[in-house]
DNA sequence: CGAATGCTTGATATGGTTCAAATCCCGTGG
DNA sequence: CCACGGGATTTGAACCATATCAAGCATTCG
């Protein structure tokens, strides 16, 4: 085993987890060169408008997709967390608005569009794993849309952390109603998210841990009641479901 | 020339425009069997969590995509106009929460999501436009979520106009500032859209009236002065670009 | 140990909501 | 052709969720 073909494991193992691919298949993946970046501290990697060609795969930490306004003022359209890909739509449409942004300290891949360009024109299943990516990441954002519109701040919340929880992977297997995860975003970026001020989003999360909802310390969620959480955010997980393998049939 | 293939055209029409096709790809999509429905006045075609396994195609009319919560509450991510596809990202992903919903009358036709399947199965070509397509509906998506956490309810509402005369290819050759655009939708469809009360929505139309940036009366938005709106909406085309046609190459 | 960054709290302001009600508009049936 | 009815639009007034402004406190890191 290479350098690459370790370092490719995150791409891989999300597409295989999501849309069944042959060992073939598989194998072309762990083929792509890719490198590997970090970052310390919360920072720009792509501002919007900025024609970029790579592709970026989430190894560590959370990095925040936004659009920006004129003034200065963003809108997080979604947070990734690590083993998404993000880019992946300039496959069909290059120049689009994006922005990424690390939320604290991150590490990720860097492909070539070119490259997976490639490999989507060579094997149709890998295309449709990586169209399947994209349908999954557009379904969080009309969810967040979703949520923004018809949710007050405390279940808006709630809710972010719902999603938070199952993306990350984070639900224990057991029925168990509480666990943590690691989240090193600030406040700050939270409200850029929930669309709200970052001194709202404060006392949001003082009244889920006066409530015994939720803690949010030291770079660690702890959800101390996952059945109730999920109540006060309306949380219903649907819209995350893995999707389903094969492309073929029903 | 069959009533099939005639009745096809507006599917094979969009993809063509946005994306590459030979002939026999053309042919192939012009095969595929579909049915004409119509709605009279404003109702539900789809509910959420309902497992439909068509995919619609806009006809004449307006169709809003929409989320519910328990409460009732709606929020309609995004609102189609005639041309676009509907429903197509259950190619990859079955048993997506997506509701739609006449906004007035609207006539559109339906496909088999197993036929389409078969098609992007065989064509490369054509599952690379479809996916083209979902990308495009994904950032259209996005961008209102923008647009709804960091404009007013005035820019926000010329945001959604703006938006409505690209896409309903409205905007004049010559450099003409005004021009008109068919609108059937209430305002109480208004609302859910752009996350506002009725009421409110109604204050700023009159204020958009009242300032001459546009007027919307019988089913007839009418833009006075185009510049002037999309300097209102802080609006930039850039998101709705229509998409690159090669895949393969930079 | 000092500086910076993030967190927390209080006081005040406001954009948009909510509730209530009048008016307009248009299709329908007599 | 007119009267009727029901949805859609418009307006007013009171209210509230969240923003804004201002300031002090806690951590972390160089």
């Amino acid at each position: 085993m290479n350098a690459h073909e370790h370092a490719l494991h995150p791409i891989a193992q999300r597409l295989a987890a999501r849309s069944r691919l042959s060992t073939e298949e598989r194998d072309a993946i762990l083929m792509v060169p890719s490198r590997l970046e970090r970052v310390a501290k919360s920072r720009d990697i792509w501002r919007p408008q900025l024609s970029e060609s790579n592709v970026l795969v989430l190894v560590s930490g959370l990095i925040g997709a936004f659009r920006q306004a004129r003034n200065g003022a963003r809108q997080i359209t979604s947070i990734h967390v690590s083993g998404d890909i993000m880019g992946l739509e300039r496959i069909m449409t290059s120049h689009l608005p994006l922005g990424l942004q690390a939320l604290g300290d991150a590490s990720f891949l860097i492909l070539s569009l070119t490259d997976l360009r490639r490999l989507a024109d060579r094997y149709p299943a890998i295309s449709m794993a990586f169209w399947r990516e994209c349908v999954s990441t557009s379904e969080i954002i009309a969810e967040r849309l979703f949520a923004i519109r018809s949710l007050d701040a405390y279940s808006r919340t709630a809710h972010l952390f719902c999603e938070l929880a199952i993306r990350s992977d984070a639900i224990p297997s057991k029925g168990s109603n509480s666990f943590s995860f690691s989240f090193g975003a600030t406040q700050q970026h939270l409200s850029d998210v929930l669309a709200l001020t970052p001194i709202h989003v404060n006392r949001m999360l003082r009244e889920l841990r006066e409530r015994s909802v939720m803690t949010l310390q030291n770079r660690l969620v702890t959800i101390h009641n996952w059945d109730l959480i999920q109540r006060i955010a309306n949380f219903d997980p649907a819209y995350l479901q893995p999707s389903y393998n094969n492309a073929g049939a029903d």
